[in-house]
DNA sequence: AAACCGGGGTC
DNA sequence: GACCCAGGTTT
């Protein structure tokens, strides 16, 4: 055990916060809150880890639910990617291990939506391994402490934090060693105006003393975001409209929308009544346009997306639509996970 | 190795 | 507006 993870075990027990999940050693509990954690921050995931836990305490029940419920509760969280991966392994757990996790990181890594982090902190948390995670928070803490200025987002980074966090593992306590660890990078060790003065590492941190703290840790700059324009359709026939799931390669995969056309350039109304897709969904007939919302602007990691919503009466038949548009009030659309950005259009309504 | 996948908080 | 986050999967 070294000097440093001695400090930072000290520290851990008096200043940790208390979580729900650390108040338990199920693994189900443990990779529950994991998932939920991934690229989120506490406060946001804390509410829904309590509403998974509270709708499907154990693993059984949350493979025998249905995959648009959970959705449904996962709503607002974001990659749902994770959302899908965790129900099927709830059910390959329940259906092929018997409800039991595996218990070394090997054989969590097989499990969809587990990676080497993941795998990692439900081994060392739920069972002892000593695996050591590397976070967001261990990359910030690590290059700090050690001043390593090796780009963290790249193979080789991976591999120089890697030997350096198990250089600092605590082998006879792992799980509280790597909590403690991201504990130390959430709450002192901060990506801006960390609180040196509270940081229990200070005296051995070499970028500290150096004064590189606000350069460390270095990451390779990201692609920049590309522009889309949402065109949705909301057609109101009879006090229904309709929706659709979104099924291809693409964002928000498996929730829910209006019919909508997407161009890569802005148009105005006059373009896009021109468009070949529009005249597609309207099969031929000349609705009016009762109305067109403004413009929202919603922002993700890697993209920019300009939405507006296009309320359309319809007064004679039904508009001809696809199989696969599902009619419904808007009032139920509550029942269906949607996008916040749809979220918020609705919410406006009223 | 690089691109892709949300959303909210902070400064 | 820019940056960050208790990462994983796909190409």
């Amino acid at each position: 055990m070294s000097n440093i993870s001695e400090i930072i075990a000290e520290w851990y027990v008096h200043n940790k916060r208390e979580l729900p999940w650390r108040k338990t050693k199920f693994p189900y509990c443990i990779w529950l809150s994991e998932i939920i954690l991934q690229q989120t921050r506490i406060n946001q995931g804390l509410k829904y880890y309590l509403k998974f836990i509270d709708q499907y305490p154990d693993v059984h029940m949350l493979a025998s639910a249905d995959l648009d419920d959970v959705l449904k509760i996962w709503q607002g969280l974001g990659y749902y990617t994770r959302a899908r991966n965790m129900h099927e392994t709830a059910r390959v757990i329940a259906n092929q291990f018997g409800g039991s996790f595996p218990s070394s990181y090997k054989e969590l890594l097989n499990l969809k939506g587990i990676g080497k982090y993941t795998a990692a902190a439900i081994a060392s948390i739920a069972f002892g391994e000593p695996v050591p995670v590397v976070d967001g928070n261990v990359y910030r803490i690590l290059a700090r402490v050690f001043g390593e200025h090796t780009p963290v987002n790249t193979s080789e980074g991976e591999s120089v934090f890697r030997k350096l966090a198990e250089h600092i593992l605590d082998y006879r306590n792992p799980g509280q060693h790597n909590q403690a660890l991201m504990e130390l990078g959430s709450l002192i060790c901060r990506p801006k105006k960390p609180l040196c003065h509270d940081c229990p590492l200070a005296q051995y941190c070499r970028a500290k003393h150096s004064g590189l703290i606000p350069d460390l840790p270095v990451k390779i700059p990201k692609k920049a975001s590309r522009n889309r324009y949402f065109n949705y359709l909301v057609f109101m026939h009879h006090e229904k409209t309709y929706i659709c799931k979104r099924n291809s390669n693409d964002i928000w995969h498996s929730l829910y929308e209006f019919p909508m056309i997407e161009t890569s350039e802005p148009l105005n109304i006059k373009q896009l009544v021109k468009h070949k897709e529009w005249e597609s969904l309207m099969s031929g007939s000349a609705y009016q346009i009762r109305n067109i919302s403004g413009i929202y602007h919603h922002k993700l990691t890697h993209q920019n997306i300009y939405a507006r919503f296009i309320d359309i009466p319809v007064n004679g038949e039904a508009p001809y639509l696809e199989k696969h548009f599902i009619s419904v009030t808007l009032d139920s659309i509550v029942q269906y996970a949607v996008p916040r950005l749809i979220e918020r259009y609705l919410q406006d309504l009223k």
